[in-house]
DNA sequence: CCCTAGGGATAGGGTTAC
DNA sequence: TGTAACCCTATCCCTAGG
């Protein structure tokens, strides 16, 4: 259509990086608003920033193919990690500090922690269920890979460090939100 | 950030429309807690069901695409808006359907039916709703008399008598014309 | 404090243009 | 054809008002 596009400027995309080193992607709206860097994206949406940050993760990964020579990864980013870590989370794996969706596929993730959910819902044990009782429910609609019992637990591992779920002895349940400021007790029901 | 976002299951939006006809939009809290959807919808709150809500009736409707292309009329709607209508408050589908009510002897007695009908045709519960749910959603609307679940029991058994509602079990449906010479089955959906 | 309505931001799937 | 740039909308977040 009418509109050409137009390319990102290096500057722009230096801006760019220095802000998720700042603030942590994600945050594309605070990203912009900082007076360190509005100037230079103020063409820029934030949907345009997390579009950008998309395609320079993707491609990163993409090409790291024939690339063996280290750490090419977000170069900016290793001091950011230091003062920003508002969850190392996800990707343990992950060598870049503490983004980056990518090494552990966050689709596959995603899908993971949505059958998870699904499951604990659906199994609705009150005590939780074990990771047995999670894959016999989930194998009944999915195909599984084979190491899926890790990756299971990688996310069960996971959702419960986003307090999502919690683990009491050996089973998941979903967490359930703290009252009146007292954590609901974690103790299995006797029953 | 570490939500994953989780999508919609087919069951979880059926259980959010049941919830909806039985309770009729806004009653998140309620549906949520029903026994019959609480653990469908465990793992989303109030909120989670407001704003899905909010997608499945009024998603494309509002979005006027700056696209001179053709209007092209929503068609991808159809279904989607099928339910239930929260818009439906202000300028209310009494209009709905082609049914007549020709009779109309009694200036309440009528009034009532008019409200009735618009009920059953906007919860569209292929079972039929009961007389709970439809006095839920008529008084969403209306200031209703103490006594007017007898008087909805009163024109419900007279609706019926008159071959525009069929009962089965203790739903009230609209009454379908015959077509074809089958007529449609009384029985209960399995759900 | 919990609830709901509504505005608004983000995440991802899709699409377009080059 | 590949992919950077852009669009669409489901989902999620924040806040005001009850």
């Amino acid at each position: 259509m009418g509109v050409p596009k137009s390319k990102w400027t290096s500057a722009e995309e230096e801006a760019l990086r220095a802000g998720i080193a700042k603030y942590g992607p994600g945050k594309w709206r605070n990203i912009k608003a900082d007076p360190q860097f509005t100037h230079i994206l103020i063409s820029r949406s934030n949907i345009d920033l997390k579009d950008k940050w998309r395609n320079m993760s993707e491609s990163r990964i993409l090409k790291s193919k024939p690339r063996e020579d280290a750490p090419a990864t977000p170069l900016l980013l290793t001091q950011a990690s230091a003062s920003f870590n508002p969850a190392a989370n996800d990707a343990p794996a992950n060598a870049i500090g503490g983004y980056s969706k990518h090494s552990v596929d966050k689709k596959t993730a995603s899908k993971y922690d949505t059958m998870i959910l699904e499951a604990l819902s659906s199994l609705k044990d009150p005590n939780g269920s074990g990771t047995d009782a999670i894959i016999s429910f989930i194998e009944q609609k999915h195909e599984l890979a084979h190491n899926f019992r890790s990756l299971l637990n990688s996310r069960l591992r996971k959702l419960v460090e986003q307090g999502k779920l919690e683990k009491v002895q050996n089973c998941y349940r979903i967490k359930k939100d703290i009252i009146g400021g007292v954590e609901v007790s974690t103790a299995r029901l006797k029953e």
